[in-house]
DNA sequence: ATTATCTATAGATCTATAGATAATGC
DNA sequence: ATTATCTATAGATCTATAGATAATGC
């Protein structure tokens, strides 16, 4: 019965046999919150379900009343990690007043959310991978999603101030280099921090970004 | 005994009971050349060994006499990799003439490269995680000699023609971010395949890169 | 006789579920 | 009576090896 599957998936489409929608959310933040860590520590194949279950304080029996199979953990972890991040983000530009954050600003809140959430800037580039392919597709539209705020954020600022305009290809382009020199920092962060702090690495990346901006962007008269 | 031991492995570090050296290399390029494409294909847990064995041409028996574990396959085809990768991106430079190889070309032939191995490049982040410690430190080791090549060209060219002088770590970062910007392609190829051509890529990153070593450097007298 | 290869399978794991038990609300 | 949770395990898989067989060289 078509009836009894939709009855049995909630907003985000992972089935549960709970009732309760309340404790559905609740034991899934749950499941979520010591997963992250679990993943984090042992990356996907090597953490059991009967580990996650343990660690999110109930038995394996009851893990699979909240999701359908290991991947439906993965998905949950997923969004809310990229869910963390784009709050993360936002909450970052909005923070400087509505209209009025410049462009350094937008790259040293971004690069300042890589540096905190590094662990799960690395988790979700290893784990993704094992994604169903239709969930795939989700994740890669949610790290879009924060390449277009610092796009738009781009686009926002160009022929204000004292910032060219900028045509949508090169912004396009920036948006990319801000999402992934901030991953960079993640990523090689054992070595990068061998010479540069945090700091020094958004001084330096600043100056690189704002040149491209400046370079290409029509002189204005 | 000590002796035995060593007598089983080989310069690779990977045991094997077979005796004739040669045939040791043979079979494992076979070994290599198959997996990579399985790795490609289904990702490194859901190749299994006997698929390993049937796609290089012998048994599941014959392959446990060249490896030691499934792991040692996996870092027969990373070495196989940075290899390959090191390889064309060294013969590139050195193509363009010995000390006249200006740094747009490096760019360039370096983003080609990546435009020609994006699945390896993919399969060398998805895969790495997978190693035993010691040999992803071995992996980091490679990928740092990749930008060391950048790093080196960048010093050598500084202060030369129109290129200012370039402290160490302005070359450092310069370097990084040539080789990641180059991996950008191949993370994002599928989107930013939409709005540029590789070479339209390589134009806009090259003004982009250019321009930090020109902010960064000491203007030339 | 020695070296290389194969077949068959032991042994270890892990996911997902069936069926039993406990908790809750009327 | 209904909902939630637990225990115990079926069923599926996969790695790695033991022991048998074939190929090679003296």
């Amino acid at each position: 019965m078509k009836n009894k599957i939709t009855a049995n998936l909630n907003a985000e489409g992972i089935p549960t046999q709970i009732k309760n929608p309340e404790l559905v959310r609740e034991r899934r933040r749950q499941i979520v919150d010591a997963t992250v860590h679990l993943f984090v520590e042992h990356g996907y194949h090597k953490t059991t379900t009967r580990m996650i279950a343990r660690a999110a304080g109930f038995s394996i029996g009851s893990l699979y009343e909240y999701v359908g199979c290991k991947e439906d953990v993965l998905y949950l972890v997923c969004e809310a990690i990229h869910g963390e991040v784009q709050r993360a983000v936002e909450e970052a530009l909005s923070g400087s007043g509505n209209g009025r954050s410049t462009l350094a600003e937008v790259i040293r809140e971004y690069f300042h959310v890589c540096d905190l959430m590094n662990d799960h800037i690395l988790l979700m580039y290893q784990v993704s991978q094992f994604l169903p392919k239709q969930w795939q597709i989700k994740a890669l539209e949610n790290e879009l999603r924060i390449t277009d705020i610092f796009i738009n954020a781009l686009l926002r600022l160009a022929g204000k101030g004292d910032i060219p305009d900028i045509d949508h290809k090169t912004a396009s382009l920036v948006g990319h280099n801000i999402s992934v020199l901030g991953q960079m920092w993640a990523f090689r962060r054992w070595y990068l921090a061998k010479n540069f702090s945090i700091d020094e690495y958004i001084a330096y990346q600043t100056k690189f970004i704002l040149g491209l901006v400046f370079q290409n962007g029509q002189p204005k008269e």
